[in-house]
DNA sequence: TCGAATAACTAAG
DNA sequence: TCTTAGTTATTCG
């Protein structure tokens, strides 16, 4: 009773892998809930920005039109629920403390999301979280087995800077960020250029988040840059953010 | 242009 | 992937 159905257009090729176009692409997928009578439709001309910069490989455009991204939002807010207890704590320098958003994973059966001496279990796909999955699949040409999605309740909500674990992660496969509500700024910082001991001086780069946008985080920007979600303190909105990944199965 | 608010950055735990 | 505190930088009315 898969209730979120992908119809794919009659001309369409099946064989996602192939397609890694960043360009501008026409077609319009949809993908319609029957029950709640909602229709994802993507945006048809998708306007994929390139930032480029040493080791950084990055592709955003905006999805999701407001109308259709607001039904997504509003979707999350009504059946998404989120970890608690010990696995929304984190262990730095061995004190535990509650992470400053609400955070869960969904994915294939065993796999699991490891940061900071915890292990979170991936809960099942439901067909919501499948459905946004294929449309980003057939969209981008990649595949994957892992979402997490993380709820920033407004601007004080936020993320630290970090790189996100390599061992975890098919190496080389892109990572998909969807943003849904409170656009945010999102930055990248070199490794090299972090601290009091760095050895370079590389501009930060900042990127706006927006409502219904995409964020492609292609290799090799996982490997040489940090990324952080800052404080925004004037913000008074909700932000879900939804990472799909490909992860090793073990 | 000032001054307050707040963001950015550092250090330590 | 944290917090807090102290300092500096930036933003904004």
């Amino acid at each position: 009773m898969d209730k979120f159905v992908v119809r794919k257009r009659k001309n369409e090729s099946d064989s996602s892998q192939n397609n890694k176009k960043t360009k501008s692409q026409s077609s319009a997928e949809i993908t319609e809930q029957k029950s709640l009578n909602v229709i994802f439709l993507v945006n048809e001309q998708l306007e994929w920005r390139e930032i480029r910069r040493e080791n950084l490989n990055c592709d955003y455009c905006v999805l999701f039109g407001k109308k259709n991204a607001d039904r997504i939002l509003e979707e999350c807010e009504r059946c998404l629920s989120y970890n608690e207890g010990q696995l929304a704590k984190v262990q730095i320098y061995g004190k535990w403390h509650d992470i400053p958003r609400k955070q869960v994973a969904h994915g294939d059966e065993g796999l699991a999301y490891s940061f900071s001496n915890n292990t979170v279990p991936a809960r099942p796909w439901t067909p919501f979280l499948s459905a946004i999955r294929d449309v980003i699949s057939q969209k981008t040409g990649y595949n994957f087995n892992f979402v997490l999605i993380n709820r920033y309740k407004d601007g004080q909500d936020h993320m630290g800077e970090h790189r996100d674990d390599e061992k975890d992660l098919v190496f080389g496969h892109p990572i998909a960020s969807l943003s849904l509500g409170q656009s945010r700024d999102f930055l990248f910082k070199h490794a090299d250029a972090r601290g009091k001991n760095a050895t370079r001086s590389i501009e930060t780069v900042k990127i706006l988040l927006e409502h219904g946008s995409l964020l492609m985080m292609k290799h090799p920007t996982n490997v040489f840059w940090y990324h952080s979600l800052p404080q925004r303190k004037r913000l008074m909105n909700v932000r879900i953010n939804m990472t799909f990944r490909m992860m090793v199965v073990k």
